[in-house]
Order: C-alpha cells, then sequence, then structure tokens
DNA sequence: AGCGGTTGCTGAACGGGGTAAGTAGATTTC
DNA sequence: GAAATCTACTTACCCCGTTCAGCAACCGCT
C-alpha cells in the first residue's frame, strides 16, 4: 500500500539537511552554507553537499524558510466579482497567466481566492494572508472610488500593486490605463466611418477605468463633432443585451454602439440578430477589450486590443520590486490597439 | 512614509503568542492552550487571552504552524493546456470556482500554477511543491492513457485526486464520468429529431475522456441505427472551424455536428455562416460542454449541460479527505443534462 | 493525616532552515 | 619566530507555534 492511500497516517519521509549533513558527517551550517552558494565550504564540500542532496530529492521546506527568513515567496490574488462573470470574462485567465510565468520563473507562487463580489471578505482575505504570513504580496485588481483596499493595505504594511484606472496621491505602486487615449481610437475608427451618433454600453461606473471611459469618449467626440450616449449595464451578456435594445429602438437610434466588454459586445451582437439589425450593414459594434471570444462569433468584432498577459506581467514584476523594497512606481501600460474586423463598417446613409 | 512603501526594509510587525504571553504575564504554552481551545487552563485566563489576540489583530504564522504540525492547509492546481486554450475555455474557471469554494469554507487556499502544454514541467511543480512542504495535495485534470502523474504521486506520496475519464486500477482517488450515458443523451436527441448521420468534431483521442466519448456515441449510435464520423481537432476555434468545414464539405455531410467543448462549438457556428448553412435549418449542432458562451451567440447552442462548479466541489471534498488519510474512493460524478436550445432541429428532408 | 485525582499553569524541546560568533589549523606578513 | 590573517568549518541561537513532561495547589475521600 503506497503512502498516496494512507494519507496522512504514513507521511512521506522528506530529506532535511540535517540528514545530509548526519550522511556527510558535517553541521547543518556547513550544508546550508554550500546549498545556498555562500562562502565558507571548499570547493569538495560544497560539491558533495550538492550531489546528495540531488540524490536525496532534497528541497528546502518553505515553512522554515519563511519562519527563518521572514519571506514566503507567494504572491496573493483574490478574484471578486460575479461568479458567472469570471466565468465568462477571459480577461482573468489572460491576466492570470501573465502574472504567473514571471512568478514561476522567478521561482514564486500564487495563492488564489475566487470570492463572489464581496468586497468586504476580499479586505479579510488579505488581512488574513498577511497575518498568517501566508504572502508577501498582493494584486489589487479594478480600482474602485475611494477604494477601501488602497486604506487597508498601507495601514497593515502588506506590499500591493493595484491595476485600474488613472491613479492620483496613493503611496502604493499602480498601474495605469490611458482611457482617454483609447477612447480616441474608438471614436477616430468610427468618425472616419462617417457615424456621427454613437451609443455606449458601459459598464459599472463604481469603478474607475469605466468613469475615466467615459469622459474619455465625451471629450473625443466632442472633438470630432460625434454625439455619444451611454447606457450603463453590468457586465453580464444579459444586462448588454437589454442596454443595446433600448439603444438600438430608442428614439434616434445611433449607427455604432461601443461595448465595456467582450462579453457585453456579443451580448449586443445576439440583441442586433433577435431585432433583425444587421451588423456592420445597419449597426457598427465596437468592443472594449479583445479575446479568443471576438473572433469566434460571426461577424468577428472590431475590439480595442490590449495584451493583457503583458498587463500581468507587469503587474507581477512590479509587485516584487515592491516586495524587495523599491520605492512605489506608477507605470502606464501599453496603450491598446484597435484591430477592425467585420463588426464595424460605413455608417449607413 | 508606510511600511507598505518601504517594502521589506521596514517590516510590518505582526504580533506573536510570545507577545500575547509578555503582555499577560503567563507562558506562551498556556497562550497556546487557550487560542486552541485545548483543556489546560482557566476560562477566565482563556478570555483574556482571546481578548488580547484580537485587539493585537493575532493570526497564527502558517510557517509555524505548518513546521510544527506538518499540515500547510494549502492544495495546489496546475493547468496545463495551450496558453490560448486556458484563457477561452471557461471550464477552468468554473472548476477553480467550485474547489475554491470548499477550500475557503474550510480555511484552506489554493496555490495555482498556470503552464503550457508541458507535462514535464506540470510533474515537476508537483514535486517541488511537495518537497517544499508547500502543499498538502493536489488535483490532476484531465486524465490520459497511462497518465505519468498517477505514478508520480503515488511514489512520492502526495495525496491527489484524480479527474478524468473512467480509470482502473489506480490507487488513488478518482472522479468519473458517464461519457457513454451522456454521449447516449445526444444521440437519442438527435435521432428524435430524425438525424441519421451524425458528425462529431473531437478533442484530442490522448485524453482518456475523449476517447470513451467516441466509444460511447458509437454504441449509442449503433443501438439507434445512426451513423456517425468523427474528426480530430485541438480544443480551439480555428482548428474547430477547419474540421467542421471538412465534415460540411464532404461528401454525404452529416446533418447533425456534435462538438467537443463549447470552444469548438462557436467555431463550428463560424463556419456554417461562412458557408452559408444555416443552422439549425441545414444542420443542426451541439455542444459537449455548457457555459454562458453557447448563450451568447446566435443561434444559442444546445449543450450537454454538467454542474462544473459542482464538480470542483466534488474534486475538493474529495482531495481535502484523502490528505486526512481516508481510503481512496472512485465517484462517478452525476450525468449531464441535455439543453437543448436554437441550435438542433429537425433534420433537414 | 495521607492518598489519588484534577486543575492550571511553566519549562523545555521540537520542527527545518538561516546566520552570527567562535575556533582550530594552515598560511602569510614583518 | 611571533603575530596577523585566512580558510573551513562548528556551535549556538533565532524564527513561532505545538506539545510533552513536570509541578505546585487544591479538591474530595478514606
Amino acid at each position: 500500500m503506497s503512502a498516496a492511500q494512507t494519507g496522512t497516517s504514513e507521511p512521506a519521509r522528506r530529506a532535511t539537511m540535517g540528514d545530509i549533513a548526519r550522511h556527510l558527517g558535517i553541521s547543518k551550517a556547513a550544508v546550508s552554507y554550500a546549498l545556498n552558494g555562500q562562502p565558507g565550504v571548499a570547493a569538495a564540500t560544497r560539491e558533495r553537499v550538492l550531489e546528495v542532496a540531488q540524490e536525496m530529492g532534497w528541497h528546502a521546506s518553505s515553512s522554515a524558510r519563511a519562519l527563518s527568513g521572514s519571506q514566503t515567496q507567494v504572491v496573493g490574488l483574490v478574484l471578486s466579482r460575479p461568479p458567472d462573470l469570471l466565468t465568462t470574462e477571459t480577461f482573468f485567465m489572460r491576466f492570470l497567466a501573465g502574472v504567473e510565468s514571471v512568478l514561476s520563473e522567478r521561482g514564486w507562487s500564487l495563492l488564489l481566492r475566487v470570492i463572489g463580489d464581496h468586497p468586504a471578505d476580499e479586505m479579510a482575505t488579505y488581512e488574513r494572508w498577511w497575518g498568517e504570513r501566508r504572502i508577501d504580496g498582493v494584486i489589487l485588481l479594478d480600482e474602485r472610488y475611494r477604494d477601501p483596499r488602497v486604506d487597508l493595505v498601507e495601514r497593515i504594511g502588506l506590499p500591493a500593486v493595484l491595476c485600474g484606472g488613472p491613479v492620483k496621491g496613493v503611496g502604493i505602486p499602480c498601474l495605469w490605463t490611458d482611457q482617454s487615449g483609447d477612447a480616441g481610437l474608438v471614436v477616430q475608427h468610427l468618425a472616419d466611418l462617417g457615424h456621427r451618433r454613437i451609443g455606449h454600453v458601459a459598464g459599472p461606473g463604481e469603478f474607475v477605468h469605466e468613469r475615466a471611459r467615459r469622459r474619455g469618449l465625451r471629450r473625443a467626440a466632442a472633438a470630432l463633432g460625434v454625439e455619444v450616449v451611454t447606457v450603463e449595464a453590468a457586465y453580464t451578456g444579459p444586462e448588454s443585451e437589454e442596454a443595446t435594445r433600448r439603444l438600438l429602438t430608442g428614439d434616434a437610434p445611433p449607427t455604432a454602439v461601443v461595448f465595456g466588454s467582450d462579453v457585453m459586445a456579443l451580448g449586443g451582437v445576439r440583441t442586433a440578430a433577435a431585432l433583425g439589425v444587421r451588423v456592420p450593414q445597419e449597426v457598427s459594434f465596437v468592443s472594449w477589450d479583445d479575446s479568443q471570444l471576438t473572433s469566434l462569433v460571426a461577424p468577428r468584432l472590431t475590439a480595442l486590443q490590449r495584451d493583457t498577459p503583458a498587463f500581468g506581467r507587469l503587474a507581477a514584476t512590479v509587485l516584487l520590486d515592491a516586495v524587495a523594497g523599491r520605492r512605489p512606481v506608477r507605470i502606464q501600460v501599453p496603450p491598446s490597439v484597435l484591430v477592425a474586423r467585420e463588426s464595424s463598417g460605413p455608417a449607413p446613409a
């Protein structure tokens, strides 16, 4: 019967530094110096230690290391959005993949919590993780107005990086996106195609980046003599369908609609199909987030594309810098690129 | 300047049991008994300890606890699929959410690694995590033929649960799906609608569950006098588009197609649109996995629906049992339900 | 008074690493 | 030739929570 079958009742003995020391007849300290590349051991001894460690399949106990070194080499991430959104929206997975690539490259790990849309739980999780010394830092996604998470991490001294809209006056490192610039790309694209009345199915206004997008769209539109009508919806298909329906069936419907996410844009496509409105002949659609999904539907969606895995990599890198004690930085992520596909075309005459 | 700004250079002092003991003028041991609900302390003392602990914001150091208790209360999960697939396929997020709900309920955490399709990396990760005492168990997704991960976890004594096709003769707990039963649902549905020639765009045959599906489809079809043609493709949109094109443009094209995943089914929809083949009037589509995506496209897809979060919850529960030393079980997950939507209809005359 | 039993606590060791301080022995320096 | 300096180690203690053995003080019982 294997150890796996009996679980903890027959725990597998894993080698420790003490085992190596005993095997070679030297002290634990010498083994430690040898394994960590520290001076103070003869080259020959070091070699024998490394050999035996390899042979015994030795790995440093993360607990022991954390206990003495006070670093866990673990980064925390809480995904707090309504469950159905998390599972539909591919942003999180793409971001996660980027974060992970940096972490695993440096031998760090990611502690993940998936919770519903309960800000209190999110805060409690950070506090507990930090209190229990489980993590060395956290990535904060989706900045909100007067975000209480910023106060929390500053108060308890938890290194963090804030990913969100343009941020002012917070003492932690931030990644911000130029939503105005991105808005300009969309409006320009649609204006070039002759559209003069643009609908905007926006995500919840509690998020800093959503407000920034609305501002950006208004300004860009004003500069080009275009009108923008914003309607707000949750980041879900059904809510977006409903919002799109309101836009397209109202008085003076827009000839183009911008959606706050790929999932919302897909909802829009469904509504257009249901109403018998052809895309892009009668209405043009643009998604404010690109993913494989936008290419999986017909017509393929014109979308603002940004390198989300790169965003995740950047977040991880900045966080590791913060953990290492670097002064907080404020970094602008590379601007999006507008990928024109089949869902946007000339405005109807 | 806050501690967060200076990172490790000014580490936040977090309270320890020693602090509580000193503050109350009692021993560390008494504090430990009080905090853990152990006998050996007077009720009044216990109360004072808990009060002070609360006041100081004390949390047990997970490292110290793991070091003496030899449990980390952490479960590992490696997602190893091509990056673009992980980010498109919503299965993983839904599964993850289910796993997480059980873990967080019991105060456990999830250590996540996202890697490309490199089985060797996956194995190395398990070995390292276990060697470093970072985890108490792992969830193995997507069983393959002669899966080397099973040998590994049995050899090193790492508690695990295997999620995959029907499994025989492995010594670790397994969750298996009755793919034959599910296949029967699909074939029956299509046969009832008059289809006599069914296409099957299947995922890679290296996965146990994919082979089981093919077998199940063949048997169910034979029993009902229906023909099945299987073509294999990777779990991606483009590959599925291509496979669908081969099926629909070949000699004697099928009147219905079953797809191995929701993403593949969306690829099929695009191909049908591109070829001008109407769904469901000219060809019916069924997806062998349901998600929000299937309702986001037009037409909405008929799909085999299973409760993926519940699957994740079950996996977590079984793993925690295994960690606790329970004998390995083999559990069948509840069968899928066929949700008929707009993409399947009567066979064309 | 003497005995066993319970209650409520303390001291010490342990787990597995890291590291400052100390110490032989060999080598260099003046 | 004595002193200073290296080299290659060892000893000892730290991190923090758990746990075992020990020990007074107090209880009721004979």
